[in-house]
DNA sequence: AATGAATGAGCGTTCATTCAT
DNA sequence: TATGAATGAACGCTCATTCAT
């Protein structure tokens, strides 16, 4: 690779993960020029993170992923735990930033609602990115308390619309058992990405896994019975 | 961890993974001494790998929670490749094997087995081996070819009793249905890991997570139409 | 030698090799401290090659002779290898400043031109330095292309005097016979590296060696005649 | 490399080197099962040294290439040491009986006699375990005492046919200026080496080469005069 | 805001050697 | 004879971090 690259150099794919991609708010006082380098860090951070994993992710690559100097780049984030942390940051609030932006149309009625959201969930799914971010914070959510912690906020967040249509389906359950349903798709939709996801072996079935998944999605909010478990 | 530290130190949990679970077979022309040597290491990567992750199972780490020389550690696992993949093969092989255990009492009626499996899969689930397990495994398998086809391998086997199940409640379905069906069956199982694995803030909850989603499978089996979605 | 050694601590006549001997570059954008270190560990390395071989210039003592932390080292030099390059390139590049410094005087007659040009490698030979260095270069240049080419491209260096005094003193010659003359003339020096360079059995007897040598190779290129050999 | 393999892969110029080359006496009282042993360690350790280099002459290597357990080559060989003393001893004799079998017709007149001697090491030369090893012991002979003292041991053998045939032609010198003639003769000659050897850039130029130094070489005994150097 | 220099620790690996079997 | 097991040292290398410039 000649000298002049400036720019990680990840595949196609991966360049549309921009900035707003990753939600960074420019420092209060900061000047422009150190915001775009912490830009241009995390960006090349979160490019090593899906494209070898998070071992790759060391502070040496990541300076040079971004032709910087390591010098400089422990000027921006002191420690690697202080890049790994804005980086997770910056992650989870962009999907965060995602999911509030899937604004359920009221107008549809609520299982089109459901319907239309798993879509999404399930299409994000087979994304580079996703397929490849998500596993390493579960992995890293095992280690450690605060990965754990903030990876937990999000499936709030992601559980949120799925939780709001449940209860307006079914306005006889209880909050609980709405919460049980909402996090039983939810769970269930992120498990697709160990098989499904990104040249997962199933991605191609990915179609007919969607309309088996949905299905029973609604079929499931539709018919749950306080008696627990149907007859057979 | 203090670094006078030579035996390994993990939880009364982690004592109980015994070498029955690591499906380790002896080798031939090695004297008991080796194979003795040669368990010891591989309960302790296991240790490691469980306790803190993929990263601390280094091949020096390994040697001194098993008490034994780097050299010898070298000399039964040449290179950290050979380790990984020796603890891989034990890992997932006494899955398979555990799995192949369940024997689908032929007595009981269908949904019956397929309930019991799947209150066996959710019960492995909330241990901690298979919680701290197998989120590494699905990182790993993101980035290292090897560990996906073995993982994948794993779970062909672990699909195969619902596959059957399904196949037998619904004889009018296609093969590449009953597959889809099994999928998703196992996928939605995988996902509740994140959140009410060991120690992850749902696992209370898990009973009436079991309930909701053997009850969402079944219905899911018996109801599917070949008109893919129901009708809102 | 004693675990305690920090400083390099070899013969009187080693101390003698000084950075003018390794023609050893500034480089751009750097401070005069970190040129002052590579200087060291060039300095260190050659030191180790002359004294010990190449197998004992590794990494480790490199850094120790010089009083400096490995991480140093290879902050200077990332790799072996790149190590081993700059070292070779002072070296050779250091040869072949001596070797365009020793201007022909074109007032003498091309004779005392061969004779002087070959009294200056001959009593080189005989310099600790280039007896012990040689050999190692030879024995790498079997076994690594880099070397051996850039070990033949000094040597272009070393011939092209003889060279142009074969070809002034014989123009009836053809380029090629001058050149197998000069290659001869080159080698044939050479060749004395192993029975009379520095210490081996023949050093005291290099002065009536160069005398037998001069006088064949001045014979050799006056009486050179396309009838190749001479009739017996 | 499929485990089948039991013989060191070297090239077929390589399997030329058989147990005749390195003259290797059986041991008294030794059965002939170690004998073979000892006999396929030796070509082992040879094939590696000509092939890769000294560095790669390691106990393990060699013992792998002769599809032997480390541990029944330390029984052979005890120490490292142990095993190249015995390679050095049986290469370097080798070559000693090769010498002693070149045998000067002494029907044909000296000159001739000369011509075929020269001509014989300089073909030696280019072979490439010839090019290969001796680089290696000279380097070898800078920093080991054993090692200088047997090839210098190899070289007087190597100059005795030259110093008979300069005895005879010039009967009016002093033993001391023959000596001097027939160790410049022999030094010019092992010189090519560098330039003319197996693969060497001049390698294909050794025809030329040849009539030159034999030219040179016959030309000096003919002519060499008390008076030192020939007057310009 | 950015670079150059340096440290100390740890990594995977190879090695010569010793010894029990 | 030959193999299996184990040790201790060294190797080249990468790393997070600190600090002077």
């Amino acid at each position: 690779m000649p000298t002049g690259c400036q720019v990680p150099d990840f595949e196609a794919d991966l360049r549309t993960i921009t900035v707003a991609d990753l939600a960074f708010p420019p420092r209060e006082g900061g000047y422009a020029k150190g915001h775009q380098s912490r830009e241009l860090i995390l960006q090349a951070a979160l490019g090593l993170l899906v494209e070898e994993g998070y071992r790759a992710m060391s502070m040496r690559r990541v300076a040079s992923a971004c032709a910087m100097k390591l010098g400089n780049l422990t000027y921006h984030f002191p420690t690697r735990e202080d890049l790994i942390q804005a980086l997770l940051e910056a992650v989870i609030s962009s999907y965060e930033i995602e999911f509030d932006r899937i604004t359920h149309d009221p107008a549809l009625p609520p299982e089109a609602r459901l319907a239309s959201y798993c879509e999404l969930i399930l299409e994000d799914i087979r994304s580079k990115k996703t397929t490849r971010i998500f596993p390493e914070l579960w992995a890293l959510s095992n280690h450690d308390a605060f990965v754990l912690e903030r990876v937990q906020e999000l499936y709030v967040r992601a559980r949120a619309p799925l939780l709001e249509v449940v209860t307006e389906m079914r306005p006889d359950l209880t909050p609980d058992q709405c919460e049980t349903i909402a996090l039983f798709i939810s769970a269930s939709m992120e498990g697709m990405t160990v098989f499904a996801g990104h040249e997962k072996p199933f991605e191609p079935a990915m179609p007919e896994i969607e309309t088996v998944a949905i299905r029973a999605f609604i079929d499931l909010v539709r018919n749950f019975a306080a008696a627990a478990r149907p007859a057979p």
